[in-house]
RNA sequence: GGAUGGAUUCCCGAGUGGCCAAAGGGGACAGACUGUAAAUCUGCUGCAAAUUGCUUCGGUGGUUCGAAUCCACCUCCAUCCA
């Protein structure tokens, strides 16, 4: 099966310029293409990854990708899709970001020996005059058009700045320099990105007149049309610091039934075949299907061994024996008043919860256990010496655990 | 620059002097049912030393016994006119 038939098959296209054109390139190894990532947090997150992933594929087809990091359009911020205008970022935040970006891309994709460029856009825009970018790039663009752009219709209810309808033009830029500098003849990125890709094919078009591709990827979306990878605490992301493998582990685990053959298609790597296998599970059996996925993008993400142990505590907690590998918090004496503990506060120590009330509110209404028992009282104490050792399992709803112990 | 409308809790949105920690919906959280799924039903949703107290309706001042609500100024946004 040749890569962009692979890809097809697994759901990941969603449009293209000219697929011909992109099939013959792609398939023979002679694309060089760019995915841009805008640096609006210190890590990366579920959506950038599939970029990710579609990245290493392509690679691994012999094309060149280029990771370009929007250090200078993230002076500007996408408006694509949002409803209000994203707060503007100091310069040390967006070059912190970028530093962060580029750890974590190196994780998934080879940038040895030139197999692959990670280019910061910074490096053009910022030194960009006024008055030559307009006459030279401003006069190919009707604005009449801009304003059509599907991008921006969310935005032409609520109001949209001149900085961020001038992100468009940014995006642009970055394809034909990308272009003169790289040879980079093609252009991937988000499915709501199409119309700043357009642009950035026509740019080059109308300057150079030669053509280049683009194509967008399909965003993940679960069944009931939401974006997939945020949680209500916000995104799930790539850093193990601000969401833990055993995190990001259950984040899959946990998918809806409409939603798992997808994501396996889209993210894991495993054959094609073996995933049309687990397509004609059913009912119960699809939860070995959401292990396997949630083993799979962990270890991708975070190496096999804490993918292991994400499963093991997963299944010792949800299928009862030895928790070894639960998240644990250490208290210190000066968390005990005459060596007992209040429940809330064991609660918050073990950050289950965010405010006392809320930890309140879940013991009354019966969702708070210490090692299996139920405990409604709101009162309860709890004695130091009960929790040394190997300490005990607190555990807020049905999904949240934590194992507390005195250090 | 002028005219008009607007800013309310995580989001949408009601409230236009006290009965307001603020209707309703969404989301989130918890319980029941289950398969760590979905759907459904129930509860819950500012904070705390918790029959009470404290902080919150864009900001700052003011009127009043009492202000999300009235007044003044300011900031931001939308629409129309330039």
């Amino acid at each position: 099966m040749t890569i962009y038939d692979e890809l097809k098959a697994r759901g990941l296209i969603a449009q293209v310029t000219d697929e011909e054109e992109i099939k013959e390139l792609i398939n023979a190894g002679k694309a060089t293409f760019y995915i841009g990532f805008d640096p609006t947090a210190d890590s990366l997150h579920v959506g950038h990854f599939m970029a990710l992933c579609l990245m290493k594929r392509l690679q691994m087809a012999g094309n060149k990708p280029i990771a370009l990091i929007g250090g200078g359009t993230g002076y500007i911020g996408d408006p694509s899709g949002r409803t209000d205008m994203r707060s503007m970022m100091t310069p040390e935040t967006i070059q912190h970001n970028c530093d962060c970006f580029k750890k974590q891309m190196s994780r998934f994709i080879d940038f040895s020996d030139g197999k692959a460029l990670m280019v910061n856009n910074a490096d053009w825009l910022l030194n960009l005059n006024y008055i030559e970018l307009l006459r030279e790039v401003g006069s190919c663009f009707s604005v009449n058009n801009m304003l059509r752009a599907e991008c921006y219709k969310q935005r032409m209810e609520k109001g949209l700045s001149f900085l961020e309808f001038n992100y468009m033009i940014m995006q642009r830029c970055d394809f034909y320099m990308l272009y003169q500098k790289y040879g980079c003849n093609m252009q991937f990125g988000g499915d709501d990105q199409w119309s700043n890709m357009l642009g950035g094919t026509e740019l080059i078009r109308r300057k150079l007149g030669k053509n280049a591709c683009a194509m967008t990827i399909t965003l993940l979306l679960n069944s009931e049309g939401n974006k997939m990878g945020k949680t209500q605490s916000g995104a799930v992301w790539l850093d193990p610091n601000k969401t833990s493998p055993f995190d990001f582990y259950q984040y899959w685990r946990n998918v809806g039934d409409a939603d798992v053959l997808k994501c396996l298609r889209m993210l894991a790597f495993l054959p094609l075949e073996q995933i049309d296998e687990m397509d004609k599970w059913e009912g119960s059996q699809l939860n070995q299907a959401k292990e396997i996925l949630a083993y799979e993008l962990t270890a991708l993400v975070h190496g096999e061994e804490e993918a292991k142990k994400a499963q093991d505590g997963a299944r010792a907690l949800f299928g009862g024996g030895a928790a070894a590998q639960i998240p644990t918090a250490e208290l210190t004496d000066e968390d005990f008043t005459d060596d007992k503990i209040d429940l809330i506060s064991l609660l918050q120590k073990a950050e289950l919860v965010t405010s006392r009330s809320e930890g309140r509110r879940a013991i009354e209404q019966g969702g708070v256990s210490l090692d299996g028992e139920k405990i409604t009282d709101v009162r309860f104490q709890i004695e130091k010496s009960s929790l040394a050792g190997e300490g005990r399992m607190l555990k807020r709803g049905k999904k949240k655990f934590k194992k507390v112990c005195v250090k």
